[in-house]
This record gives C-alpha cells, structure tokens and sequence, in this order.
RNA sequence: GGGCCUGUAGCUCAGUCGGUAGAGCAGGCGGCUCUUAACCGCAAGGUCCAGGGUUCGAACCCCUGCAGGCCCGCCA
C-alpha cells in the first residue's frame, strides 16, 4: 500500500474508532466559540507561569501540530483570527481525557476545545482545555509544518491547500476582498452607482480580444462570453444615468501568463458632463485611498514603499513625444505608414502588409517606452489611429483624448474622452475594419443606434481589477491574485470523443 | 510558438562516476507534566512524471510526450 494510502487509512481508522465510542466525527455545531484573538486579547498583560483564570471559553479552529510530552501536550490551534495553544494536561482532562483525545486527534483536523485561558510559563497565551471535541476529521495530512506548501503547481490546482497552511496566502486573498470593498466604497462616496450588465453578448466588443463562445439552447443561437463593459454602460449614460460603474468577470480568449489570465474582473466607469482631465484628477484621488487600504495587508516596508509610490501627482508623459524620445523616431505621427511597419517588425511585432499605423505606433510604445515606466505615468493623448472609441482631440491634431495609467511595466488602466458622435463612431468602426479586418473591434449597431439618440459629453475609464490588486499587493504573478486560476487537464479525458456533427 | 529550468516517500528536499533508493518533517510503536521546527529510541513507508531507447545494469545517458516555473514572442 503507497504510503497516502497507509496515511489515510489510520486516519479512517481514528474516525472509526471515536465513532465506536458514540461520538460523530463530524457534529453539526460547536456553540458558543469565540475567536482565538478574543482569548488573546484578554490574557494581554498576565504574566507567565499565570495558572489558569477567569471564567471558561470555547474555540474552535485546526490543529496544526502534537507536541506530546506524557501527561500534558501542546495543540497549537489556527481559526481565521489567528493562533491559540490549547493546553492540554491530565491535570485538567484526566488520564483518560487526554489518552482519549490523543487517541483520535491528527494535525489538521479541525477541533472544538473548552477551557480556562492562562498563560504558559514561557510566555505562551494557552488555553487549558477541559473536552477537546472533533469537529471535522482529515483524512489527508497538511503540508510539513516548517517549510508548508512550496509546489507552486499544487498551490493553483488545489488552492484550498495552499490556503490552509500558508496564513501569507489567506492573508492576500483577504486583502482582494478588503480592497476592492475599499474600491466599491470610494466609488460610491464620489456618487457612481455600481450596475450589472449581461456577461452573455450577441456579439462581445468594446475591445480587441478573441471571444469565448457558448450556445444558447432556448434562442438557439450561439453567445460571446463580454470582453470589456464599455458599450452596455455607455447605453446607460444614453438613458440617463450619469455617473455608473461596474465590476465584474470579462472573459479573453487567451493566453495565461503573468499579467494575463483568461477570465479577469475588470472596472469600467463612466462620467457624464466630465473630460479625462476629470478623471485623472478622480484617479489620483482613489489609489492612494487604496494604497492606504491594501497597507495592513504588506510587511510596513513593502507598505511604506507602495504608498509612495501611489503619491499623487503621478508622472505625466506626451505619447508621440515618449515615444520619438525613447525610439529615436522624429515626426512619428507623420511618418509614412510603411515605415512604421518595417520599424515594428524590427522590434519583434506581428505586421502584415495591412497593418495600420496606430497598430505599429502601439507596438512600438509598448517595446521602447512601456518597461520603463515603473513608478504610476499617465501616457496621455495618444495617435488618433490607436483607439476607435476616444474623442479626437480639442487641440492636438491627429491625437485623440486619451490616457493610460502604466505601473510596473505593465497597463493598470485605459481612459477616454468617449467619443459621442455616432456618424463618427460608425465611421472609426469601419475604418478600422477596413484595415484590420478580423483584428478590428466588433460592430455593434444597437450601440450606434443607441448613440444616435445622444449620449452626453462623458468620459470613462476601464482598469484591470486584478493588475491593480497585483501593484497594491506587490503580487508579482497574476496568479498571486485570482484565487482559482485555470489550470490544464493532467490527463487526456477519459471521457469517449464528442459524435461528430 | 522559441529558449532555459524543474518533476524522487503525504510534505520539504538530497542522490557522487551508470552498480539493489536517502534525510528531515508528518504517520506507527515506546519514553517524557511548560512545549512552541519540542526532545530521545525503534520499526515502517517509493509508479524516482509517463512511454520508448542505449547498456550486463538507468532516478542518473539519449529520444518523445505530459505538467509546472522563468524569460522572449503573441495577445489589451
């Protein structure tokens, strides 16, 4: 029998046992607990070798190790609130409590314990258990207790793993919550109201991604998983709402690397009777607030250091002027579209001979300008050729309204003065399709139509929810970040090939 | 898609020159009434990722595949 094996069936076998004795390995409640930092707290300030005092209390929570010393033994116990040692001894259980407890208890179960709290002789807050209960018995034993998990494949494949013994895991994973409650609240204080909008789409567009693909049985027809928010926000901006934003999952088609992951929140909101000026001001106002959110989540230096970052004002940079500055380029925006080309293929990019302009001005930013930028940048007013979606700009022509938000190499966040005119919009849509064709944006005429019946000046922005959690938390993978990230298959399916048809 | 690295006990890892597979932790048995990586003793535990090849003999060398990591490319 493989060692697991062996490991589970003496495990199987302590359930059995307790279970003899007319106890469940698996009650349904333990009323009454407390958090272990309740007890803490309370023993703040007594002093070691303090015997036990005061009234009861009962915790519940893993058992992470044994250390059996004969008549007592040393049960550290974990709950979501911290660390307690249980304190277990014949003085306070009997010779028969503890030989039973023992009999049945394996590192990791999860167990229920009564008693008195005090303070060991060494300094340790305990609690000295009178009934130590079996809550839910595990059968498979956790990682090793020094060293923890490191497989950083079992880590993703079995997160539930990482996340009981590796406290800087669930730790993180709280900070995801916390801040983007933080993200919600500060939205909301500022008068956005939070939206839901379909994640099932006729046709995904508002971006350049390849969709997912499902079937709809009952419209017998087939949906695209979203892959951004904007047009079905801007819808709303149509109808009236004037200040709207939304979280939620979109879905690319994808490859999964570092700062990449198939399924992805995303932020988008939307601001009408504001340009993007507005909006980098309202940004400038909200990391910060954000920075100071995810700062009990970091070692203080880590902390310290993200928050100054996170100092407004950031840095502000001009695209073309970037650009010509770190490419050597001059007159970037007047070059001819063929030399752009052969440029960006010098740099590595994917042009074919339809490729246009604003496709090779983006390549080229991203591969001279963008890994420098490791401290929070607004590239601003960007070639009008990048986006179909922003606003040509009021003063510089041939740009657009536009900024985006780099940190760390990497973009946090993309905004537009929105473009509003839908003759305009229509026209940008098909240009683009022209040049790009399957690469281009998907044409949405409900949204044409829609901005037909007018859409007030607005300007709006889209974030990556899951990079901005990586630059608050100092996460350097995704994957640190999104607590089910995809995995493939270990085996081929057993299951027979789909008929065909 | 390209390059490099990794895969050995439940976990963390060694494994020399190609010669019958090792440690620590966890688990079992025994001891121990203040430990906190407890300690001491004994015994047990293996699909060396998978498949093929070379060889008298492969964890180790070669080939193919699978999974993961890092870098590059692609991709907002």
């Amino acid at each position: 029998m493989p060692a697991g094996e062996e490991l589970e069936r003496e495990r199987r076998e302590k359930r059995e046992a307790l279970s003899r004795t007319g106890l469940s390995a698996y009650p349904h409640e333990f009323p009454g607990r407390v958090p272990t930092a309740a007890v803490r707290e309370e023993l703040k300030g007594i002093s070691p070798g303090h015997p036990p005092a005061g009234p009861v209390r009962r915790v519940a929570g893993r058992a992470l190790t044994i250390r059996h010393l004969g008549k007592t033994a040393f049960v550290p116990l974990r709950d979501e609130s911290g660390e307690l040692q249980l304190f277990l001894s014949v003085d306070h259980m009997g010779e028969g409590g503890l030989r039973a407890a023992l009999a049945w208890l394996d590192p990791g179960d999860l167990v229920g314990a009564e008693g008195i709290p005090m303070v060991t002789r060494r300094g340790e807050p305990s609690l000295a258990v009178r009934t130590l209960t079996l809550l839910a018995k595990a059968l498979r034993p956790p990682p090793e207790k020094w060293h923890g998990l490191k497989d950083p494949e079992v880590r993703l494949r079995q997160r539930y793993v990482d996340l009981l013994s590796s406290p800087e895991t669930l730790q993180r994973f709280r900070g995801r919550s916390v801040i983007l409650r933080a993200l919600r609240h500060h939205l909301e204080e500022e008068g956005f109201l939070g939206v839901e909008t379909p994640v099932l789409e006729r046709v995904a567009s508002g971006g350049l991604a390849r969709p997912f693909i499902t079937h709809y049985n009952f419209l017998g027809e087939d949906f695209q998983l979203r892959i951004a928010l904007e047009l079905r926000l801007k819808r709303l901006l149509v109808g009236g709402f004037e200040k709207v934003y939304e979280i939620g999952p979109v879905f690319r088609n994808e490859d999964l690397d570092s700062t990449h992951v198939p399924e992805f929140s995303m932020l988008e909101l939307y601001w009408a009777y504001a340009d993007y000026r507005d909006l980098q001001a309202l940004v400038e106002r909200l990391l910060p607030s954000l920075a100071r959110t995810a700062a009990p989540f970091l070692t203080p230096e880590v902390a310290e250091r993200v928050q100054r970052s996170f100092t407004p004002p950031f840095a502000r940079m001009d695209f073309v002027e970037a650009l010509e500055q770190h490419s050597g380029l001059s007159g970037a925006l007047d070059l001819p579209v063929e030399t752009l080309r052969e440029r960006a293929r010098a740099v590595g990019a994917a042009v074919t001979s339809s490729s246009p302009a604003g496709y090779c001005l983006d390549k080229l930013f991203a591969h001279y300008v963008e890994p420098t930028l490791t401290e929070p940048t607004f590239v601003e007013d960007h070639p009008r050729s990048t986006t179909p979606l922003a606003k040509r700009h009021r003063s510089l022509p041939g740009r657009v309204e536009r900024f985006e938000l780099f940190y760390r190499g990497y973009e946090l966040g993309n905004a537009y003065t929105e473009l509003n005119d839908p003759d305009e919009q229509l026209a940008r849509f098909q240009e683009q399709r022209a040049a790009q064709g399957e690469e281009a944006y998907a044409l949405d005429e409900d949204f044409i139509e829609a901005l037909r019946y007018g859409m007030p000046p607005t300007t709006g922005i889209g974030m990556g929810v899951e990079r901005l959690l990586m630059s608050l938390l100092d996460a350097p993978s995704i994957k640190d970040v999104v607590l089910f990230p995809p995995t493939r298959r270990t085996e081929p399916s057993s299951l027979p090939p789909p008929p065909p048809g």
